[in-house]
DNA sequence: ACCTGAACACCGTTCAAGT
DNA sequence: ACCTGAACACCGTTCAAGT
């Protein structure tokens, strides 16, 4: 007897989230350029065309497997305070995403917002209405943690190319520190001096809680500066100015 | 006589600016998806084997493309008041980077620093270290701006498919309005409330500059409370706390 | 009526054969 | 020595032919 494909074994029949799941799966394994129509449906030991059945295309399959991976998000804490919540849920979603590197790539390319995201976007305006954040302050709100409300940041050029012999690293070393001074002072200060990669040996989780707690203190400061109506506050950023006023032009 | 293709003229050898420049160029008339070392060749007029002699494959081909768009930075502003050099810096590459729609995600797909995003990124955190902050509040500054500092954010999920027939748009909006309470109040209460669509009529750009606001004036906000060395802060939030003290764990 | 092999129109990249 | 057509190993998706 021929032994069962990889997969769900063939007398399971499938279905949108049997796929959806083989896609993530297959994606974790071999990251994310391997999930192929033609490769996942080998991995389920069937003909390519049978994933047409429940997925309509490529983009389908792609939208199932970012749901898959939002149903792990835990739900709302009962702890209702608006800061905590919104925190606990937001880290709560990094856990889930960071279990799936390629995720983020994936759900940044969507083009439009499932149930499953609606509902997760949702239960987080909710968060800030029933604070009694005004809906003005909760849309800016909502568009400035962009796309971090997903525990995210895409990391933008993170590492540059380094060679693997040493006495060409301590040249390139000596190249940069001459044309990107700046870059190496503040490199060479982090807490692990140790490494000579340029933004290496930072702590993500760190970075990601410091830049989040920025933007919840920007909003409950905001948000506070409006309901004790002092308007004639003292900063000078005319865009937090009007948001706060109401007014827009 | 055959007229010469679409691209440079024949005569004109390629180099590997030329080739960059004819990768933007398709992408902002045909798409990101239309660039394809085939396509832009046939649009150069040469053999696809020929682009291979001016990058080495696909991923150079982006990086320089990106390269190019960067150039159109404008350099750092004679007026060097730390907040105001960052703003107007970083309003410049959203200016640049707004001429060509597929470069975000192309940015966000890069996997190391070219020179060019070195020398910007520099330019940044010099701005940071000459106004006297500290090397680890720079550092968390970097990264809190995180793509932002491209001048753009990822728009994630920003328009739920809507369809064109009007009644089964109502339909859809009814049934909107009952599951995702919260997103409905929110969006119907924006400046433009004649638009139906969950997250249209909102003024990107000036989200864009209230959430950068948010964040200059929060790194203002720990700059300044960290050289009065009042570290009994009122705020609440550990890791700020612990961050404009110097002590990460 | 259902299923699917083969085909279509593409990819990025390699390489040997031709000049 | 240089150049490049053809080939390789893939794509997503369609569709007609077979059962």
């Amino acid at each position: 007897m021929s032994t069962p494909p990889k997969g769900a074994s063939p007398r399971t029949p499938l279905n949108r989230e049997r796929v959806a799941r083989a896609g993530v799966r297959l994606a974790d394994e071999s990251g994310i350029d391997a999930v192929s129509m033609r490769n996942l449906a080998q991995d389920l030991g069937v003909v390519p065309m049978a994933l047409y059945k429940h997925v309509s295309n490529k983009d389908e399959l792609l939208d199932e497997m970012i749901n898959a991976i939002l149903l792990e998000i835990e739900p709302l804490p009962a702890d209702f305070e608006w800061k905590s919540a919104l925190r606990h849920r937001i880290l709560s979603a990094r856990q889930a995403l960071l279990r799936h590197p390629w995720a983020p790539h994936v759900i940044e390319s969507r083009q439009s917002a499932s149930p499953v995201v609606l509902d997760y976007m949702d239960s987080l305006v909710g968060i800030f209405i029933k604070a009694g954040f005004s809906l003005d302050l909760t849309h800016h709100a909502m568009h400035a943690l962009g796309s971090r409300m997903w525990g995210f940041i895409q990391e933008v050029f993170p590492t540059p190319a380094s060679p693997n012999d040493p006495a060409e690293q301590a040249a390139m070393f000596a190249h940069f520190a001459a044309r990107y001074p700046n870059i190496i002072e503040m490199a060479t200060a982090a807490d692990h001096p140790d490494e000579t990669r340029t933004t290496q040996g930072c702590d993500d989780q760190f970075e990601f809680e410091f830049a989040l707690d920025l933007l919840l203190d920007g909003f409950e400061r905001l948000h506070q500066s409006a309901w004790s109506s002092k308007t004639h506050s003292r900063t000078s950023s005319t865009k937090l100015e009007s948001a706060v006023r109401g007014k827009r032009n």
